[in-house]
DNA sequence: TCTCCCTATTTACTCCGACATATTAGGAGC
DNA sequence: GCTCCTAATATGTCGGAGTAAATAGGGAGA
């Protein structure tokens, strides 16, 4: 009998919560495992997944287990099984790479710095026109939203979970302020990435300037209705945040 | 053994296969029968997908093949299962609405034309960006595809799926070119509802203007390095489109 | 008698291993 | 060099054992 014992679970504090954390089962555990070898590039665009029984007896695991893990990974793109052939890696422009998941994976070795630029340039090319949007359609309940992540970012600060869980709300509420699902959908995949890279910074003892009056300018605009200047005051935020990202690459 | 091989999934030009075909696999039917279900609004998010045994017997399937389907779904953020409390459907927020298959599914029946202006907005926010990174970046092979891909657009033309592909490709090429990995992988979602809307548009008879001049413009500017050029001329591109399609909503 | 909490049952998902089927790679035969 | 056959391998199927969670029921306290 396989025995217990894998499951490496993280903080998995809170026991009723359904919407947050990856609550895994066994076959997510696996695809935890495979989408971070996958990512990390343990596994090249091309490799082979050598044999469904090897593979699950390797990680003493039930086939059905290890074949519900690749079907997961089947369904963000980042493997293709075919009868006889094998399960390979599909080429890098296949993978979902904003899936939620596959970025969890993706941050949760040593990620690509050329991936992360990608995902701030991203970031600095949709948040300011979504400022503007936001400024146009936004709301009484939007501007609450906003101010109250504001509250909460200046009582924890941006070196606290709790203060990086605000900025993403702040930001989060702007992009809902634009009524538009898609670009909503990328507010988690930007949101990951400039957490992980904010952690990061602290880390190498290298924060930034206070960021706060530059988000507080930002809500200024959007209260005001002022599209132009919403744009433009996102622009600083983002512009700064790329720069950072920039000049970590070359230390690193 | 990286030995290229089957990775041309897409580009099976053999008409017997079952490219057209929902589903590659059973579950996969299952899935897509599912995900349309949900995405057209016949499970609305709350609704409960009761009992893996009911399900599987109406569908005439096995436990497995709906299991395996459930987690498809799951992966892309559309349901959740608990024990005992069967399997939900989770809020549109939760749901990878970029994701090439979900896009999928809500073409597949009648889109939200709420939904389609936002990828829409997303295209015009992206695009033009796009393009100006691609002015700075692109090299001689960039260059080349885009002009390969105007060629095939003008032999045939939008009202073939032919032209609609090669318009997709120049795009793609674009994006490509901007060096963005996160760029790139939004061009897959934002092609699928430009060439559904093509499509709808010329079932309508009300297909816009030659379309090959603004693409040559950009292509000009790209080419010659002009940043702001290959910008603006864009901006005039996708705002015919966002344009065009909000006047489709109204006549609708 | 009413309320609250604790326990037990029920229910549905999760995991498992075995079997059946289909497809393909690779080699044998021409 | 081509075709066909065989073997290998992945997918599809099944039913059962295990487990977690929601609900219902009973007991204790007010």
């Amino acid at each position: 009998m396989p025995e217990a014992g894998f499951m490496n679970e993280d903080a998995n504090a809170k026991p009723g919560d359904e919407a947050r954390g990856p609550g895994r089962r066994l076959h997510g555990a696996i695809a935890h495992k495979l989408g971070t070898a996958i990512l990390s590039g343990k596994y090249a665009p091309g490799d082979i997944l050598s044999g469904e029984v090897a593979f699950a007896e390797e990680l003493q695991v039930s086939r059905s287990a290890y074949r519900e893990a690749i079907q997961v990974l089947t369904a963000k793109g980042l493997v293709a099984s075919r009868p006889k052939a094998g399960t390979r890696v599909l080429p890098r422009d296949r993978w979902n790479l904003l899936d939620p998941e596959v970025l969890g994976w993706a941050f949760a070795g040593e990620p690509d710095i050329e991936f992360v630029r990608s995902l701030f340039e991203l970031r600095a090319i949709v948040e300011p026109a979504a400022a503007r949007l936001a400024a146009q359609r936004r709301d009484k309940a939007d501007l609450k939203t906003m101010k109250d992540a504001l509250a909460a970012m200046r009582r924890h600060t941006l070196t606290t979970e709790a203060g990086r869980a605000a900025d993403r709300d702040f930001h989060k509420a702007i992009l809902q302020a634009t009524r538009n699902d898609a670009l909503l959908v990328l507010s988690a995949s930007i949101g990951a990435a400039v957490n992980w890279t904010t952690q990061f910074k602290q880390r190498a003892r290298a924060l930034p300037r206070n960021p706060i009056p530059d988000h507080v300018r930002v809500y200024d605009a959007i209260a005001a209705g002022d599209a132009a200047g919403a744009a433009e005051a996102m622009n600083v935020l983002v512009d700064l945040a790329l720069e950072d990202t920039k000049s970590s690459m070359v230390e690193k």
